[in-house]
RNA sequence: GCCCCGGUAGCUCAGUUGGAUAGAGCAGCGGACUUCUAAUCCGCAGGUCGAUGGUUCGAAUCCAUCCCGGGGUGCCA
């Protein structure tokens, strides 16, 4: 049987709701049971009377009231009211506060925190990170990836099966381009393969694409406007060069797709090195991206001219200018989906389709979620209907998956304009998480002079690494952010640290119970919760919002609804322990009461964090 | 041109299927430490929710038309 009180209030106000108005309650009615804002309305509040006054034509008051005759909840809560226009206000009793507090504290109907886990599982596949061969990481791969892995866990704690899919751009001209370029220094010994860095790719990446750009622009501009045969003959070698150098990393292309050996093992020996510095990165960010969860575009290769084979064949593509189309107009798309380049080739759009294929037809998919950034928003939207269109999204049993593109904003920097270097160049994401986490050193330095130098390393860590992710996290991610390492580092509001450091109280506290009177968390895992104060009270009723917003977070796809929560919870928690002595409460049940709340506190907000991918230290 | 996304306090942001007096944090002012880690807590002040109309018991939220900012828009990814 359950004890949540949302629960056991919104069944018994249906019931009351059905008693009352019979046939006359509307089918889609409902209690519309909500916590209260403020503690003067109550505990819960139903807002259900309005709404059924207006449709039934009788003054809501009327409907509350007659609901109210009807409602039975005298064994959880103390007499509801009615207050305004018809506001139905319930106040928990203190004991059934206790008991559904309780009830978190302990794994069973209700599952471990509130949270039902073991349901027969779906799969969700969740895109993240999307790197670039032969690229540094920078702070565009930190929300996709940050974003992508808390969508990610906040799945894997409701229990879904989830594939991440870590979708490596390692395939095309671009990679061509520096696969051939590595290539011939390999040859010269200009480079060793055995050595090779990232920082040489990168280098190397940014001549070869200018090497193919060369003069090109120039003779596009000189042939738009006209400037003559003269100027046009002056660009010429140049145009030459950059035409032979095209060639060459297409020809380079055709090495690769064909899979001769050399060029071959160069490309792998570019991969690796690039996909050894993005798995660094995840792994200091506490992004869970890994070898197993990469799918490079190079693992769509094969997949590529199947599919469009077979849209072509069905209809759903179809040729239009020599390129090979899918219309989507009903879909109320104007522009229509390119799959096929006039030129016999495929385009990004193409993979991606295959893409929600590959995670549908063979991952068993129900839902598949992109981070990816919100420029994109077109793309997918073209993609999904695509996809829709060709059958690709329908699961084995003939249900539609879900397509969900978690677009995400850009990182600004303090002058609004999209976050560079001075020197105008991305900001590396190794270099940006360096500095966090040096800064956080200094602070920690500073607060907690009796760390040791290894320990205060490792918070530094935490806290540097921590304060970033919930920057990025805690907004509405479909809007750009201002990225400040004062404001994320101040260990003031809410932070990243503001929620590290609650979780560190309650360490702190259950250390000195377990010091100074051996109390451990078995023995207060057996005390009774005894809400007395506001302060408990608020802090107990913040604990059994932590299901239904973590389940809200997923559905939504919005990590910053369970920042939001978690740093309620810990100002909750703050006030509670100014308030509430707990190894000096007046009395040892008390003390013990207070000692299980403050554990369960401290247990919602570490799995909190730990869904959010935000480290929980017991020390800073 | 068309499409998408934003606009809420000086700054950075929340705001659940329309609900009570629009909430936080920072910055400002004033309080609380022989600490369970003050990386905290309490109080004060701060608003034409971009604008105008509409829908209704009730609108930051829904509809219409504008304004401002950003992004995208058939052969790059």
């Amino acid at each position: 049987m359950t004890h949540d009180p949302t629960t056991i209030l919104h069944d018994r106000l249906m019931a009351a709701m059905r008693a009352a108005l019979g046939d006359a309650l509307p089918a889609s009615a409902e209690p519309m049971l909500a916590p209260s804002r403020s503690p003067k309305f109550g505990d819960y509040q139903a807002n259900c009377a309005m709404a059924l006054g207006k449709q039934l034509g009788k003054p809501p008051r009327e409907v509350a009231q007659s609901i109210l005759d009807r409602l039975d909840v005298a064994d959880i809560a103390e007499p509801p009211t009615i207050a305004g226009p018809g506001f139905i206000n319930i106040t928990l009793r203190t004991d059934a506060l206790a008991s559904a507090v309780a009830a978190l504290d302990r794994p069973g109907a209700d599952g471990d925190l509130g949270i039902e886990a073991g349901k027969p599982t779906s799969t969700v596949v969740v895109d993240l990170c999307g790197v670039n061969l032969a690229k540094q990481m920078h702070v565009g791969h930190l929300r996709a990836t940050v974003i992508g892995d808390a969508l990610a866990r906040l799945h894997e704690r409701l229990g879904y099966n989830v594939i991440r899919q870590n979708h490596f751009g390692d395939w095309g001209l671009p990679i061509a381009m520096v696969t051939g370029a590595v290539l011939s220094k390999a040859k010269t010994g200009q480079l060793e393969l055995s050595r090779l860095t990232l920082d040489d790719l990168e280098r190397e990446y940014r001549a070869a694409q200018k090497a193919c750009d060369v003069g090109k622009t120039e003779m596009m501009l000189i042939r738009k406007f006209s400037l003559g045969p003269k100027i046009e003959a002056e660009w010429a070698p140049a145009s030459e060069d950059g035409e032979s150098a095209s060639a060459r990393a297409r020809a380079t292309l055709v090495a690769l797709q064909s899979g001769e050996q050399e060029t071959f093992r160069v490309w792998q020996r570019i991969s690796e090195v690039t996909l050894e510095a993005c798995f660094a990165n995840c792994k200091r960010l506490q992004a869970n991206v890994t070898a197993e969860a990469t799918a490079g575009e190079s693992t769509y290769r094969d997949e590529l001219g199947t599919v469009v084979a077979d849209l072509e064949q069905r209809g759903v593509a179809i040729e239009s200018d020599g390129a090979l189309i899918v219309k989507l107009d009903e879909f109320g798309i104007n522009e229509p989906c390119l799959i096929r380049k006039r030129d016999g080739g495929f385009l990004y759009a193409t993979t991606d389709i295959a893409g929600i294929r590959r995670r549908v037809q063979d991952l068993g998919a129900s839902r598949a979620v992109y981070a990816v950034d919100a420029r994109q928003s077109l793309h997918f939207r073209q993609v999904f209907a695509a996809a829709r269109k060709a059958g690709y999204a329908r699961t084995p049993s003939g249900a539609d998956a879900a397509l969900v593109h978690a677009a995400f904003g850009m990182v600004l920097g303090e002058d609004n304009r999209p976050f560079k270097t001075r020197s105008g160049e991305n900001v590396k994401l190794s270099d940006l998480l360096d500095e966090a986490v040096s800064r956080a050193e200094a602070a920690v330095a500073e607060k907690n002079p009796q760390l040791s130098a290894a320990e205060r390393r490792d918070v530094a860590e935490a806290v540097g690494i921590g304060a970033i992710k919930y920057a990025d996290l805690s907004s509405d991610r479909i809007k750009d952010y201002v990225f400040n390492f004062d404001r994320m580092l101040a260990f003031e509001g809410a932070t990243g640290p503001y929620l590290q450091y609650a979780h560190v109280r309650v360490s702190s506290i259950l250390r000195k119970a377990q010091e100074e009177f051996g109390v451990d968390t078995q023995t207060i895992s057996g005390a009774h919760f005894a809400i007395g104060s506001p302060e408990e009270k608020a802090l107990a009723l913040e604990l059994l919002k932590y299901a239904p917003v973590v389940r809200a977070s997923a559905e939504a796809c919005e990590p910053h609804r369970l920042c939001g929560y978690l740093y309620d919870l810990a100002s909750a928690f703050a006030r509670f322990f100014d308030a509430c002595p707990v190894l000096r409460a007046p009395d040892e049940s008390t003390r013990d009461a207070r000692l299980r709340l403050t554990a369960l506190t401290g247990r919602v907000l570490g799995d909190g964090l730990h869904c959010l991918g935000i480290a929980a230290p017991h020390r800073m």
